[in-house]
RNA sequence: GGAGCGGUAGUUCAGUUGGUUAGAACGCCGGCCUGUCACGCCGGAGGUCGCGGGUUCGAGUCCCGUCCGCUCCGCCA
């Protein structure tokens, strides 16, 4: 048995026997002398076979080969320290001793694996189709401990707060607002299919309505839509609903969770309250609802400067009722013309009609390289460079267009430009930030209807309330909801909810979801809202993307033992795949079997 | 659905204006080596240059098509 991990064994321990049994990580065969490295998941030991302490374990050691599986037993000693000599490893833990081994057995041969342990692999095929080996690797190993850690600190700080872990079902029932479901045919009543959970929004608002007053739960969700770095169609998120509660009330409650999260999981102090921001404030400065301020390069209102601009995209823009507005990438007019085509073509894909620059490389305008300067007058000219504190060696980049629109395009561009600056490079800050008063709808061109920001659940604020339940509707009302932003990543959103009946029909009527509809789709919640529903919000955090940014990985990939590829599969196990014809028939989705 | 980047030995990569037998490192196999720790030294095996077609005297390299992977846009209440 064993007595020790591969980590443990000190100076403290010289004299003693201990057994231990683990993977070879490296072999180093002197010929006489053998060094094994062997290390489990704490750690590596290495373990010398001499021909002098035990003939047949040095005789076996020379066939040992790297990942094989075995167990030693042997005497810890202190590494030998001749004059001159120091064979201490300070790289290791174990490194001021080894095992001198009497005893040895495989308990398993490994076979070549298909890559090295010990190098980088970029092709990420073939780490997922041998994804356990891949997880052998030390940054996987890490990984998932670390994502360990931050569930052990997250269960351990609600339980505290008093929140209870509720699980809710996997098979669930389709939702029409949304994103698409994954479908799970019945096979007791045929032509019917349950939906696997995009969350558990509807169940943890009734278990309000049950009286738990605190629920919480490691849920995971299911969408099927196409794939990105930071996107599974599986997924997990820590999910938490209370009862009378405020937005106050979340807001602080999350503030504490995610502190005590990155303490343990990172080791780090973050602030105990977080910055905040409006939703029209971020979009207005950032041109983003999850704003990266760890550089500058907010924008500048112009709208007023340029109204009477010759350059007709400007005041065109204006007169429209848009808005002008531009940012300051300093420092960076030596843009090269294939950087401007592509900052160009961002922002075409993003709506606009092209982008409007000054490559400021002198002190005067005569100096500024830019398709449109010559056609502005002093006064216009002066009052960019005082906003925009242009000086020689600045790029300016615009945006004009409606209000939505021009902060977009320009809110992209901004980004695009930090990276071809490589202005977070290095960059280890931490920036929190609460996004707070979404809007509460959006105007669907393509459904032409309105559709919920976050979901149809979410409460307006109290002053566009009555607005709802009459009817005046608009992308003006605003919604008691808020995201929580690390370095301009969406951590999570929630709300505060309704729960009234009549409330909650009204805002179903703003989605164009019809009486009959309602009553067919969310009965349950619409009877639930009549039998004394409490108020109640809550909030859900993405746990694949905090852990992601918590072990500073470029993808959540890195931080799920065994993700899809990006066209979701999985393949080790080489799912979806077809099944036997007698299950399609026992689900009558196939009447008779496939014909050969 | 769209755009970009990539696919050469088991792995990570190099491969010039198209030109002899496609290279390196690590890994693997064999040999030597009693204090190494990225052990060292000697030797060896290992390639459908993703796939198909075209241009050419000649294609890893140029052209067309196609498949696969990754990133981004759309999509993701």
């Amino acid at each position: 048995m064993r007595t020790h991990h591969c980590n443990e064994i000190r100076p403290s321990h010289i004299g003693q026997q201990a057994t231990l049994i683990g993977w070879i990580n490296t072999v180093r065969d002197q010929g006489g002398v053998i060094f094994v490295d062997l290390r489990d998941r704490e750690g590596i030991t290495q373990c010398v076979f001499r021909p002098e302490e035990s003939a047949e374990a040095a005789a076996a050691s020379h066939k040992l080969r790297g990942e094989d599986v075995i167990q030693v037993v042997g005497t810890v000693r202190e590494r030998l320290k001749a004059e001159g000599v120091d064979t201490t490893n300070e790289n290791l833990e174990t490194g001021e001793v080894e095992l001198v081994v009497s005893e040895v057995s495989v308990v398993n041969k490994a076979e070549v694996l298909p890559f090295q342990l010990d190098k980088e692999l970029s092709n990420e095929d073939l780490r997922m189709k041998y994804r356990y080996l891949d997880i052998r690797r030390p940054r996987m190993t890490t990984n998932l401990r670390q994502r360990h850690r931050v569930t052990k600190a997250t269960r351990d700080f609600l339980d505290e707060q008093g929140f209870c872990e509720i699980e809710t079902p996997i098979l669930s029932k389709s939702t029409p607002e949304g994103a698409r479901d994954f479908l799970v045919p019945s096979r007791m009543h045929p032509g019917e299919f349950y939906a696997l959970p995009q969350a558990p929004q509807q169940y943890k608002q009734l278990l309000m309505v049950g009286g738990i007053e605190k629920y919480f739960q490691i849920a995971k969700c299911f969408r099927d839509e196409d794939l990105r770095a930071d996107r599974q169609p599986e997924f997990t998120q820590i999910d938490i609903e209370a009862s009378f509660v405020e937005q106050e009330d979340i807001i602080g409650l999350v503030e504490g969770m995610l502190g005590r999260i990155f303490k343990e999981a990172r080791g780090v102090e973050i602030p105990a309250s977080f910055e905040r921001l409006t939703w029209r404030d971020a979009m207005d400065v950032y041109g983003s609802d999850k704003p990266e301020r760890r550089f500058g390069m907010t924008f500048v209102d112009l709208t007023e400067e340029l109204k009477d601009c010759e350059f007709r995209v400007f005041s065109g823009a204006v007169a429209a009722g848009g808005v002008v507005k531009a940012i300051n990438a300093k420092g960076f007019a030596d843009i090269s013309t294939g950087q401007i085509d592509k900052l160009t073509k961002l922002a075409q894909e993003a709506g606009a009609k092209g982008l409007a620059y000054i490559q400021a490389r002198g002190e005067e305008r005569e100096k500024w390289r830019s398709p449109f300067v010559k056609r502005m007058t002093d006064e216009e000219v002066e009052a960019l460079r005082t906003k925009l504190n242009i000086e020689p060696g600045d790029l300016i980049l615009f945006a004009a267009d409606q209000w939505e629109s021009a902060c977009d395009v320009l809110g992209r561009v901004r980004l695009e430009c930090a990276a071809m600056q490589k202005l977070l490079e290095g960059n280890t800050e931490l920036d929190f930030l609460w996004v707070t008063e979404f809007p509460l709808l959006a105007f669907d061109d393509e459904e032409d209807r309105y559709v919920a920001v976050h979901h149809p659940f979410t409460r307006p604020l109290k002053e566009d309330e009555e607005k709802l339940m009459k009817g005046e509707l608009s992308t003006e009302l605003r919604a008691q909801a808020y995201d929580v932003v690390l370095n301009g990543h969406e951590l999570g959103g929630g709300s505060i909810r309704i729960h009234e009946a009549p409330l909650q029909s009204a805002m179903f009527t703003a989605l164009g979801i019809s009486e009959a509809e309602a009553q067919e789709e969310f009965s349950h919640i619409l009877d639930a809202f009549k039998f004394g529903a409490p108020p109640h919000g809550g909030v859900a955090l993405g746990l694949d993307r905090l852990v992601m940014l918590i072990c500073e990985e470029e993808s959540i990939r890195e931080v799920i033992a065994f993700p899809k590829n990006n066209k979701g599969a999985d393949l080790m196990s080489k799912s979806p795949a077809e099944v036997d014809p007698k299950q399609l028939h026992d689900l009558r989705l196939q009447t008779k079997p496939k014909k050969p």
